[in-house]
DNA sequence: TTAGGTGTTATAGATGACATAGGACAGTTG
DNA sequence: CAACTGTCCTATGTCATCTATAACACCTAA
C-alpha cells in the first residue's frame, strides 16, 4: 500500500489518503475484497495519528468503497451500482462542471479536455459490459 | 450578478462566490472587461462579510479570472493564455483524474462520463479557434 | 479459554481556516 | 472636495483538522 501525504497541500490529510485509495481501487490495483493493512499499520507506515486513518476509512465507506468489520479488518467493497439515480446524476453533473470551468479558465479548450478526460479514463480498470466478446 | 450561497455546503463562503463567478464568465454570461459590483454592494446582496468578499476577489485574481483596480473596481480580466504551459497541462491531468476516479466510485462509466463532460462542454463559450469562417 | 490481532470510542489540546464586526486607509472619479 | 472604489487591520467566535493517549469491543486462531 504505497501512500504518499504532501504536507503542503491543503486538503486535509485524511481525504490524501482516501482519494489514493480511490485511485487505486479504480485502476484495478486494489480490488473487491482485497483486505487493507490495519488502522495501527496504515498509522505507523503514513506517521500519521489513527484517528485521522479512522476519518479516512469512514470517509471511503461513506462512499461505498470500502466495508469495515470490527475485529477482522477493512475490506474493498463490491462495485456499486444500486445508489439512487438522480443524485448521482446530480453529482456527476456537478464534477463535470467543476472540471471544465477550471480547464477553461486554465486557458484549455474543448479539445484539450476531452483529450485529459480520454488519457485518463484508458488507465481505469472498468468491468466488462455486457455481451462484451460475442 | 446572481449569486446565491448554500449555507451548509462545506466548501467555504468565499469559495462558492468565486465558483459561481468563474461559471458566468465560462459561459459567457460576464465577458472580458466587464465590470463587478462593488465590494459593498456585493457584501449586501450576498448578506456576507465585506472581507469575505474580499477573500473572492483574491482568489479570482489569483486564478487570473479578474483584475482588481484601487479605486475604480473589478474587472473580469481577458483570456488566459500565456500560463507556464507543463503547470497548466499537470492540473488538467489532476483535475481529469478527480472526474473519472469520483464517477468511477458513483457507479459510471466511461460513456457515462464522456456524456457528461460533452453536456457541460456545450454550455461553455468558448473563444474562435484560428481559421474558422475563411 | 486465552492471546493478540482487528476496528471503535472517548477525551483533551494545539493549530489554523473561516467568517464576522468595526474601523481606518488609499486610490479614482466626477 | 465628495463620494465612490478597493485595501488593510485588529479583535472575536466558531469550526475543522490533527495529534496524543487511553480504553473498549469484536474476531480469530492457537
Amino acid at each position: 500500500m504505497l501512500l504518499r501525504l504532501d504536507p503542503l497541500s491543503p486538503t486535509p490529510v485524511f481525504e490524501q489518503l482516501a482519494r489514493q485509495v480511490k485511485t487505486l481501487v479504480a485502476k484495478g490495483l486494489l480490488r473487491p475484497g482485497d483486505k487493507l493493512p490495519s488502522v495501527r499499520d496504515l498509522a505507523r507506515d503514513t506517521a500519521v495519528n489513527p484517528n485521522t486513518i479512522l476519518r479516512t476509512l469512514e470517509l471511503l465507506e461513506r462512499d461505498h468503497v470500502i466495508i469495515r468489520r470490527q475485529g477482522s479488518g477493512c475490506f474493498v467493497a463490491p462495485r456499486t451500482t444500486d445508489l439512487s439515480t438522480p443524485a448521482r446524476k446530480s453529482q456527476l453533473t456537478t464534477l463535470a462542471a467543476h472540471l471544465v470551468t477550471e480547464a477553461f479558465h486554465l486557458g484549455f479548450d474543448a479539445t484539450d479536455i476531452r483529450s485529459a478526460v480520454n488519457s485518463t479514463l484508458d488507465e481505469i480498470d472498468f468491468p466488462k459490459r455486457k455481451r462484451s466478446t460475442s
